[in-house]
DNA sequence: GTCTATAACGAGATAGAC
DNA sequence: GTCTATCTCGTTATAGAC
């Protein structure tokens, strides 16, 4: 990365989002400061300044990352499953790769805080809800004309409980810290789709 | 209130209770301040701490109060409505009270900020969710038994499950502001309980 | 039971040297 | 790009008067 390099370090950017990430994850957006992200990055708070002048501009950022990063895997699932049940089962395994490292999605974390979030987080937080309805609802309309999956509501409507489902089931296992609380509803939920 | 009486001034601590309630329903434990709370009640900082000593007295008060509160509802339910299907609907409203206020379950909040929260607020989230488990799964082996009410996995994992869709309905539906978008999700979810 | 005053600390943020 | 040093403000909490 030498000539032309336009772009500020990016192998430290990336590390105070990495540690920044986790923190949002397991205390929440109010509940942890530049100093915590400082000391196991390594830096002081003035570098991290540098790389994200105020915490909204690292919060955005942080949410940006997470949701490109979440589309990838979206695109992953739709280039490598068939059939619209394994892209739904894919999806809920995305949901427990974060509960298995004792982590809330960032986004389900966010709208917790979301009245205490300022105007471009929250915006945000929204468009990273609605991408994943989205997806979910093109997936859920294609399994009903195939025949696999069977759901009484409209595919937006049943877009819209899955994730709540989901993120739900996130939030009320993490106080058992038990990843199979988790696994076990959303096995139940996926069932429901299934063979309905 | 006069000779006998051994109690603080009850008007006070509960109008303190009343705000700061509202404040973590809405903004979190960690997003709200001992000033905020004398603010809006009309005392000083100092006040408060004589009713709560620390901040972590004053969480622990909430969800005592606030727990307690709900199972007096599902008490009332329990009496007021002959059939499960009745009382699974009733439950349902309890939550949709709090999204139509603008706020979020105290304790589904609570969840979410888990891992900072101190240990005897810890043990009374669990202790929340743990009692509305035990009700709920009353409620669907009671249902079952009768024929309204039909799922697939035992009554304590489908108890899960409910209390898991509520919880994520309220906290997807909070960065919209829009309550039809939990009434529409928590209908389906009654709806695939009811003749599935 | 409520107040004023203040302590003690941590937060987000900035200036300017290297 | 990172540092030291500092600033300002908000936070929880306490002491002691009324």
């Amino acid at each position: 990365m030498a000539a032309g390099s336009v772009r500020e370090d990016a192998g430290t950017a990336a590390r105070i989002l990495d540690v920044a990430e986790e923190l949002v994850q397991v205390r929440g957006f109010n509940g942890f400061s530049y100093a915590d992200v400082s000391a196991q990055v390594g830096i002081t708070k003035a570098a991290l300044h540098y790389h994200f002048a105020g915490k909204a501009d690292l919060g955005l950022a942080l949410i940006s990352r997470y949701a490109d990063r979440f589309a990838s895997e979206l695109a992953k699932l739709d280039a490598g499953h068939a059939t619209p049940a394994a892209r739904l089962a894919g999806y809920t395994g995305l949901y427990l790769h974060v509960v298995r490292r004792q982590r809330m999605c960032l986004c389900g974390m966010l709208a917790a805080e979301y009245q205490t979030l300022p105007d471009p987080m929250r915006e945000a937080v929204t468009s990273f809800f609605d991408a994943n309805e989205s997806w979910l609802e093109k997936v859920l309309e294609e399994g009903r004309q195939e025949g696999t999956l069977h759901f009484p509501r409209t595919p937006r409507d049943t877009a819209r409980v899955v994730i709540a489902c989901l993120e739900g089931a996130m939030l009320v296992a993490r106080p058992y810290g038990d990843p199979d609380r988790f696994q076990t509803m959303a096995t139940s939920l996926l069932a429901g789709l299934t063979r309905e």
